[in-house]
RNA sequence: GCUCUGGUGGUGGAAUGGUAGACACGAGGGACUUAAAAUCCCUUGCCCGCAAGGGCGUGUGGGUUCAAGUCCCACCCGGAGUACCA
């Protein structure tokens, strides 16, 4: 029988969908197994379908959970859809086609092709983020998140509720919680405040909070953005401009869990460098918060610590603030209009307009530049008492510590540049050596390192760094004007979108004030609009929806022409972001059919977190740090087990393309010059040309000339009767004609093929080129595969159990450490050895068969069934690794898999090669096993010998 | 700039500190065939040599070690993240 992977594959793909083969119970079954969770980053259904990355990373999971199954594992294995996003948006805007229909066609597109893929996904599972049963449970959390502040002295997310009765009993005393600003009151003014005022005051706690916050506006994508959305001033998606506007946006307060992220780290099992992207990202550091005194207009200090009497910095440098010649304060700071003298108002106010006026991509892009402008004010060094200068610059930003800051010009180098820019002293307080200074005059730049010793600093020269900056902070904590801090880089997170096509808030606004829709009557659906473009009045899309009232009366939703303000009120109209949707899905998972709650108590006892998460590290600043922190909230609720949801996380690297390129004569516009025979670049135009006509680098010519009609006459210069492409790597796009589609390569060459080629590219975790001219050889390799097992079953040689049992250590070791890229490899290595011994033996291929099934399924399910089993292989046995089987008289030696042995002998230090030898076979050791003479022995003096045999 | 990665044949890539280049592609040669496809066998890091054999080789320069692609230090080059975060 020949392998018929056309007629095999769809056939076992039914097989499986028919025998639900793949459906997963919450609980062990009859005998309790252990469980395992392996998920993938679920995709985006877009429209160009998927192209040979995507399926990288599944493949790789799908593996790894076969694996699991094999040893006997429960394993959880789901897939869905992330389908809320902008580009069935804009679609619906361009067509006027409804972004739920693009949406289900895309997503039937993208199953189809998974089908044929053969993946071992639990599909009775499936969640869609733009379903109203899923986003239910998207909008509940919101309303918890609205309804928990954070509690910074029990460390977790405790009810709004609980807050109220303390401010009723306490007012704000003794509160440690995470807010928008501080604030102070007494019990008696709380209780004196009405609903309105409350509602204010508990909004400044609130998890989900509504604030006027800067926010990265995008006007071509009509929408605000989250950060990890905007690169460089431009959005990620489309690259249009964004600019910084005060907008009134709903926010997620994650800055409360900033701590807790950075801890969580510690946990969890990922690459050193996406710990360290999220940590960048949260950026911890370390510090002094210290207020500076403003010195008054008699020149007397205000020596007191408020607002108008002092300002308060943030320093990660305590240790410098002995050499600290001027203030700076951000153009947005509320003290500036206060303190600056008349004689400079003028310059100033013309200073921080202009700077507010500066889009977000001016600022950007001008980082070099220098600009500020002094105040005419003076604040006073608190240990030195020296009178400083206080200038306005927008290197300060408002949004980091307090805005404000104390320059320290010879030890931070944008200091530095500002007091060369306008002159202002620079002074040495650090120094690589003890007492030796040298003139700040004569530097190009300063000395920012945090090593070397205080000079010049009062009470702390002479001490290194470290020391110094603890001295300074304790001096301020005991003169009470300053204390030990932390700030973090993290902003929380905008969560309004002025869009369509999201998760509605639930959310109405009763007379100014917002109020969550109850629990029991969600989901709040997506009203239908009549455009999905923003209203003529800026309102976003859903303010072209006639039913978007909420009757609090009948708890349901009307239309707006009954909006009284008395019983019906306006509901939100902005919408939920991207990344609302794909922050707890994995849970959802667990218990994807609950209608009742989230997921069940039982369901997530029973798998607790994600073990093995697999996908791109492009989410590290987005969805890793968002979905980290919806599970730690869930998890102060009781509701999570485990505070980290991701276990371990493989990146899958990006597959990138990789372009074909025809060269055409400048001289002759028809002629184009096979890759070898170009002698100067100069002389030829490199043209893309379509990888689906090009094999191994050969141009398919023909095909070339009915490609575009420009090509129509073209002649070739051939080398050895063959037109050579050149190559390179680039994006994978569409406009370089590189995309290589799956379905293409599943029909020529089978979905096992497929899956085994992408495996064998190269290690998951690094990027690579997408390159189909290796395809041929797994391709090979199962064909051979399948010969082996086309005889008739003969007795098992010892050579065939040694290779059977060597191939099972490696590739149980190779799945293991995610070296797929070699386990692929050591098949092959199997079969070429198999082959040559005329292996056709039951005992040895029906183990191997169970070994190929979760990188090759379809073949295996086939050959399984040829050997004369029932059932499915997934329900096989994970074969057994016997050290015994590679030695023939059995005898306790580490046995490599390339026939490499190690072991020690005590030798004389003055031994030779001859004496190793001897010693060797001498060895009664060695008698047992060393059959004639070694092949090689690799010695070395003192007592270490390698035997190659 | 800072942080993290990586640098091995013509190509993709293997190597718990212990034979560098497994495996595969490509290339060259051969077998089978009327021919082609398919399949199989041999060669294939570089240099010298008919050969046996020898020399050189993992970005560069140092170091640790009996032994370094692997560990340490400095530098060069690529990729990613971040970017006035005090």
């Amino acid at each position: 029988m020949e392998y018929n992977f056309s007629e095999l594959e769809p056939r076992w793909q039914k097989y499986w969908k028919e025998g639900g083969v793949y459906h997963v119970e919450n609980g062990g079954g009859a005998k309790e197994r252990p469980h395992f969770y392996v998920l993938d980053m679920f995709p985006y259904p877009s429209g160009a379908g998927l192209h040979v990355g995507h399926p990288l990373g599944y493949i790789a999971s799908d593996i790894f959970a076969r694996y699991k199954r094999l040893r006997g594992y429960n394993v959880l294995h789901p897939m869905g859809y992330d389908a809320y996003g902008l580009p069935a948006e804009q679609y619906a805007i361009q067509t006027g086609q409804h972004p739920a229909v693009t949406t289900e066609k895309n997503i039937a597109r993208y199953r189809e092709q998974l089908d044929k893929i053969g993946f071992s996904f639990d599909w009775d599972r499936e969640v869609r983020t733009c379903d109203p049963k899923y986003y239910k449970w998207t909008q509940w959390t919101f309303i918890q998140l609205f309804k928990h502040y954070y509690d910074n002295d029990a460390n977790k997310a405790l009810p709004i509720s609980s807050l109220e009765e303390r401010f009723a009993q306490r007012g704000s005393e003794g509160l440690h919680a995470a807010c928008t600003e501080e604030m102070a009151f007494t019990a008696a003014e709380w209780n004196g405040w009405d609903e309105s005022q409350r509602a204010k005051v508990l909004m400044n706690y609130r998890l989900a909070y509504l604030a006027d916050i800067p926010v990265n506006w995008c006007a071509e994508l009509g929408t605000v953005l989250a950060n990890d959305e905007v690169v460089g001033g431009l959005s990620v998606r489309g690259g249009y401009p964004v600019e910084r506007k005060l907008m009134r946006q709903w926010s997620l307060r994650i800055t409360a869990y900033a701590q807790r992220l950075v801890d969580g780290l510690e946990q969890v099992d990922w690459t050193d460098s996406l710990k360290e992207i999220q940590r960048n990202w949260i950026g911890r550091s370390e510090g002094a918060a210290v207020w500076f005194p403003l010195e008054n207009e008699n020149g007397e200090l205000k020596n007191e610590k408020s607002a108008d009497a002092a300002f308060e910095i943030f320093t990660t440098r305590p240790d410098t603030i002995f050499g600290v010649t001027f203030m700076v304060l951000c153009p947005e700071h509320e003290l500036i209009g206060q303190i600056t003298t008349p004689d400079h108002k003028a310059e100033v106010e013309e200073y921080v307009s202009w700077a507010k006026n500066r889009s977000e991509r001016e600022r950007q892009a001008e980082v070099k530049k220098v600009s500020g402008v002094f105040t005419g004010a003076y604040a006073v060094n608190p240990l030195t008492e020296e009178k400083i200068p206080i200038y306005v610059s927008d290197y300060v930003l408002a949004g980091y510590g307090t805005g404000a800051i104390m320059a320290v010009p010879a030890h931070d180098s944008r200091d530095f540049a500002f007091a060369r820019h306008f002159g202002l002293p620079i002074r040495q307080v650090v120094s690589l050596e003890k007492d030796a200074t040298s003139d700040p005059a004569t530097w190009t730049e300063s000395m920012d390192a945090k090593t070397g010793y205080s000079v010049n600093s009062g009470f702390v020269s002479g001490m290194k760094v470290k020391e110094a900056m603890a001295a300074v902070i304790d001096k301020i904590e005991e003169m009470g004007i300053g204390h030990r801090t932390v700030n973090f880089r993290l902003r929380d997170a905008i969560f309004s979108r002025q869009r369509y096509w999201g998760e509605p808030f639930p959310v109405y606004y009763k007379n100014g004030i917002a109020c969550t829709i109850p629990e029991e009557c969600l989901p709040l659906e997506l009203p239908e609009v009549s455009e999905f473009k923003p209203t003529a009045t800026g309102e976003p899309p859903l303010g072209h929806a006639e039913k978007w009232a909420w009757d609090t009366k009948t708890n349901s939703v009307v239309n707006v022409s009954n909006i009284d303000n008395k019983t019906v009120f306006p509901l939100e109209l902005s919408t939920m972001p991207g990344f609302a949707g794909s922050s707890g899905y994995y849970l959802r998972y667990m218990d994807p059919r609950n209608d009742k709650e989230y997921f069940s108590e039982q369901a997530v006892d029973y798998w607790q977190n994600v073990d093995l998460y697999v996908g791109g590290a492009e989410h590290g600043t987005g969805h890793l740090i968002y979905a980290r922190f919806w599970n730690k909230f869930l998890f102060d609720m009781g509701m999570a087990k485990k505070e980290e949801p991701f276990q371990k996380l493989i990146n899958q690297g990006m597959i990138q393309g990789r372009s074909n390129f025809v060269y055409r004569s400048k001289r002759d516009n028809n002629l184009y010059i096979s890759k070898g025979l170009v002698k100067d670049m100069d002389e030829v135009t490199p043209i893309h040309v379509d990888i689906n006509i090009v094999d191994n680098d050969v141009l398919d010519v023909e095909k070339f000339r009915e490609w575009r009609p420009e090509f129509k006459e073209a002649r070739f210069e051939m080398e050895d009767g063959k037109y050579v492409c050149g190559w390179e790597v680039e994006k994978m796009s569409k406009s370089m004609y590189n995309v290589q589609n799956p379905d293409d390569l599943v029909a020529r060459y089978g979905a096992d093929t497929l899956r085994l080629y992408e495996m064998f590219l190269g290690p998951v975790e690094q990027a690579k080129p997408w390159d189909t001219n290796g395809i041929e050889g797994v391709h090979r390799f199962l064909k051979k595969f399948w010969k082996l097992y086309q005889g008739e079953n003969t007795e098992a040689s010892k050579e065939s159990v040694k290779v059977l049992h060597l191939t099972i250590k490696k590739i149980t070791d190779d799945i293991e450490r995610f070296s797929f890229n070699t386990a692929v490899s050591t098949f092959m290595i199997c079969a070429n050895q198999l082959t040559d011994l005329k292996c056709s033996s039951r005992e040895v291929l029906e183990p191997l068969v169970v070994l190929v099934a979760p990188f090759a399924p379809h073949i295996a399910e086939e050959l399984w069934h040829q050997l004369g089993n029932e059932g499915s292989v997934c329900d096989a046995e994970w074969p057994k690794f016997d050290p015994q089987m590679l030695v023939e008289d059995t005898v306790k030696y580490p046995v490599q898999f390339n026939g490499k042995m190690r072991f020690m002998l005590e030798l004389p230090a003055d031994a030779t090669q001859a004496d190793a030898l001897e010693a060797v076979k001498a060895s009664p050791e060695s008698a047992k096993w060393l059959t004639g003479e070694p092949r090689k022995v690799i010695f070395v003096p003192k007592k270490i010998i390698n035997i190659v045999v």
